[in-house]
DNA sequence: ATGCTGATCGGGATAAATCCTGGGCGCATG
DNA sequence: CATGCGCCCAGGATTTATCCCGATCAGCAT
């Protein structure tokens, strides 16, 4: 019987040690690194080219989605296992998105978390329970005319990430090259996708709202 | 020799499990509960006295540190350690304000973890070596004038607040029964306070900066 | 071809935010 | 008591944002 060969990746070293320390003393694991850099990560997942990476995605700006691109390149036969705090379904639909096999949230038990390694290793997806409760919730319910992230534009997203950094309209229509008053209509199609009603409201969206970055 | 008694408050399952498995391997310490609930921890607290508190402040808006100051009234010997995967030494502060004994970031080694819970439990201080790095660096660095959140007033912290919700300044004007012109010039103030130079640049500031709540 | 959508641009209007000026009131500290 | 500071308010100016009304054009699918 193989041992799954594990490699952690946490920018937290008291989460990297803890896990570590978890899952090296089953005897079905075998922890063969652990790094807190994404880069290192993919380097380290070239190397060893594990069974497993634990990807914890709190990593400053999305950089756990990239890390799993990343590794899914140079190590195709690794199962990525995204492990975040966050509890939005968008997270693990954008975690599964760039590759990653399983999802798990920290309100998880840790007989879950071993449970998803086992699977994931076998080439199965896992989404923990929370996660998949959250989402038939969500499907029973019908929302009525929730905001269309969905529907936003490419255009759009990217005017979002110019009045995110606190650029003006008119500072945007100059970085972009178009007119002021494109910016505006983008700015008023984009409040009016969401079903907000200033600034102040739509940045406070964009942060608790990782589909956009 | 007495073991140390350990509650641990953290809202994620995972988390607390590990935590519980970690400390209750070493002799010296004894982890008599765990919960992931700031109201059922003061409970807990009450009523089993223990000698240390393992307090997550990464649980929803400042609760940690409200249940820290609860705590610290209704068992008022129990030593209480924020741990937290901010570096930012403004929550440091804030929790040895409350009645906290010591600070640790999820950046820390396992031995630093350890060594904290000794140390408070004989009564002293304990911060973890980052932050203490970081105040160090700050006060050699002699800032050139950043921000100064700290000459934020009350008004002006509440106030954000609720911009932050996406208020208008007449909608806040009419909440707090003051006047626009008013509410005007306290935005105005903030944002010379904080060198921004729109709401925008505000509300990210703010998200990016627990501070402020 | 016809229709749809995204992106572009404009006029014109209103509301909101930003930036000055200045003043008054209460309270604490020196 | 004088000074500073927080908080309040006002007038007036400018910029920015929000919201209508349009319109053209290109691409793409039925």
């Amino acid at each position: 019987m193989k041992k799954v060969s594990i490699l952690i990746v946490d920018d937290h070293k008291l989460i990297r040690e803890t896990w570590s320390f978890i899952l090296g003393s089953d005897d079905r694991f075998e922890v063969i690194a652990d790094c807190g850099d994404p880069d290192e990560a993919i380097k380290v997942a070239a190397e060893k080219k594990p069974n497993v990476v634990l990807m914890d995605i709190n990593m400053i700006p999305m950089s756990g989605f990239d890390a799993t691109e990343q590794i899914k390149k140079v190590s195709p036969e690794t199962r990525i296992i995204g492990v975040s705090m966050h509890s939005q379904p968008a997270y693990a639909r954008k975690m599964l998105q760039v590759g990653a096999h399983g999802y798990v949230t920290k309100n998880s038990s840790r007989e879950e978390m071993v449970k998803a390694i086992l699977e994931v290793d076998k080439g199965n997806k896992y989404i923990c329970d929370e996660i998949r409760n959250i989402i038939s919730e969500q499907l029973t319910e019908a929302e009525p005319q929730g905001p269309d992230i969905q529907s936003l534009t490419d255009r759009e997203i990217q005017i979002i990430g110019f009045i995110k950094k606190g650029h003006s309209s008119r500072e945007i229509a100059a970085e972009l090259d178009i007119s002021l008053k494109t910016v505006e209509v983008h700015r008023h199609n984009i409040l009016k996708k969401l079903k907000l009603k200033n600034t102040a409201a739509l940045v406070n969206f964009i942060n608790s709202n990782p589909s956009l970055y």
